[in-house]
DNA sequence: TCTAATCTCATCAAAAGCATTTTGATGAGCCCATTAGA
């Protein structure tokens, strides 16, 4: 059986678009609350509120904003306290040790899991599908890093030990 | 063709343990990110 690569697209109806150009316009940035209660005005999750707004911000940032180095941030119609609705993030999730084994295991074997190993790993784990992403995504750009990094690391300490003899 | 979904990379900030590190959450993307489904 194949297995789903990418979540099927969203099709926002007349309606709920109206509700999210409305919210947009008072407030790109809005915070974790907000996007919640988004969510259930439109009656779809938060995650992809969340999409939605990214998207939306960067197609305004594009027609709005040719200009370099301009951005909605330093727009006078939106200032500070509409960026990241006061900072009002989502709660930090924390794992458990067998929850990490799982995902690290789950990484091992596939470091790109499509949508439907996402939420399969979500079931198994208790957590959101959403939470699965984000922490794939971490996971792979820290081991990026840390990939870049090994090198540099390597020849400082040979450096370091041909100044110690 | 439009735009939701996804990606990398940079950064913020909470939590764990006491100044710093680890890592989850969020945002931008500039010859204006790329990919791909409806």
């Amino acid at each position: 059986m194949a297995t789903k690569c990418r979540r099927s697209r969203t099709k926002f109806t007349e309606e709920q678009l109206k509700i999210l150009i409305d919210a947009f316009n008072k407030k790109p940035y809005p915070g974790y609350a907000i996007k919640q209660r988004l969510a259930l005005e439109v009656n779809t999750e938060e995650s992809r509120i969340q999409i939605w707004f990214q998207n939306r911000r960067a197609r305004h940032n594009f027609l709005k904003r040719p200009e370099k180095n301009l951005d909605l941030r330093q727009d006078r119609a939106y200032p500070e306290e509409n960026i990241q609705g006061v900072r009002d993030r989502r709660c930090r999730t924390s794992y458990t040790s067998s929850q990490l084994q799982t995902l690290m295991n789950a990484f091992m074997e596939n470091p790109y899991p499509g949508v439907d190993s996402r939420e399969q790993l979500a079931e198994d784990i208790g957590v959101p599908e959403s939470r699965v992403q984000i922490w794939f995504q971490n996971r792979r750009s820290r081991l990026h890093i840390q990939k870049k990094r090994e090198p540099e690391e390597a020849s400082a300490q040979r450096q370091n030990q041909g100044q110690d003899l």
